[in-house]
DNA sequence: CAAGAGCACTTGACACTGTAAAGAGGCGCC
DNA sequence: GGCGCCTCTTTACAGTGTCAAGTGCTCTTG
């Protein structure tokens, strides 16, 4: 298990990969530079290049340890629960959780135009994240609905949870537009989560 | 209404968002260069900035075009239809196959850190999407669950019709790599609005 | 212990980028 | 006719990604 280092990396690789996360919170991505990283790093601009080849490369690494703190973090967040319904809840709230922690990680895990999306440990650690929700939906479908389409419901709960992390600074906006304050973005997951499970249509009883 | 220009566009202006989104789809928004739209467009590299300022507001404007024939869409999508369940699931066809077909603009609407999220045209257009979206969630209510959380619910449509284009990728390469065939995406989508619409679990009859 | 090999960088170079400033040409209007 | 504006072009400059070559340092091997 190998989570984001955020206390003293050691190895230069480690301590770029820090650098590239915190050029990417403090100028965003579109402005994401391997030189900039460098600078902050001290080293010289084409060090970068040497561990990570390019730019892609470096952002690359960052992807796959977003995916591999995601999937930590999930596992971590159900350990002990047993309730599915409870665990998809506690898999959202971590889900935003670490998107929140860790903006320029998630930032880049789904950005198949900046990082190599066919890197093969890039698909291993995706693999294992999203494997994780499918069995939690899974324990859903066997506990209360056999007939549930379980692979397409598991889409449909990581893309709820991704969508809301990209329209996060969207609906915070709109809530400051129209006056009402933002709810925060882990109990957003859990009501969205709660409407996942029961649909948004009263059935009868 | 105005929506994007696909046939010979009048004025620079015009022409040069077309050229930009055509260098977003052939080189990836990530490799997006201001100079290269210019050239496309046969014209000197600093005639973009006179009508869009810097690469920001060009990109900006695509949103904003983006946002606009999301909008016209899914209106035209839900003309003439009653069933608030069907209008939304119309909706949902409707948002990923714009998203389909206009990939440059729909990859720049909210990707705050390469547009201009606060100009006052996309944050207009934004809302105007946003609203039709929400009424038709308003009208579910009305008729199906007078208790749902209306603003909720909508948020977590968007979010999932979002989320489903932005993985999309990922999941094609997940299909491909277990075997089964991918699905559609617009039927994805409205595989997403009856799950939405019904929840995960089945609730006693 | 000296010679060599390889690792982890640095230096230098090049083509390309965004953006600002100044220039140029055409057009309508007083 | 001259003036000013609108629309673009030219010129310039600092910054960028990436490649090739160079440099020191350590570790191995004879």
């Amino acid at each position: 298990m190998k989570t984001i280092t955020t206390e003293d990396p050691t190895g230069l690789a480690a301590v770029l990969r820090a650098a590239a996360a915190q050029v990417i919170i403090d100028k965003g991505l579109g402005a994401f530079s391997i030189r900039e990283v460098a600078r902050r790093a001290g080293v010289s601009h084409a060090a970068p290049g040497y561990h990570f080849g390019d730019s892609r490369g470096l952002l690359t690494a960052l992807a796959i340890e977003g995916f591999e703190t995601l999937h930590d973090e999930m596992q971590v967040a159900v350990s002990g629960v047993v309730d599915p319904i409870e665990r998809l809840t506690l898999i959202g709230r971590a889900y935003v959780r670490v998107a929140t922690q860790f903006p320029a990680h998630c930032e880049v895990i789904f950005r198949s135009d900046v990082i190599d999306a066919e890197n093969a440990d890039y698909e291993r650690v995706g693999l294992q994240a999203f494997g994780l929700l499918e069995a939690t939906v899974q324990a859903i479908a066997d506990a209360h609905n056999p007939g549930l389409p379980v692979t397409t419901a598991a889409r449909l709960c990581w893309s709820a949870m991704q969508g809301l992390v990209e329209l996060q600074p969207n609906l915070a906006r709109l809530d400051e537009l129209s006056g009402h304050d933002t709810l925060n973005i882990e109990d957003t997951a859990a009501a969205f989560t709660a409407l996942l499970v029961s649909g948004l249509v009263r059935h009868p009883a």
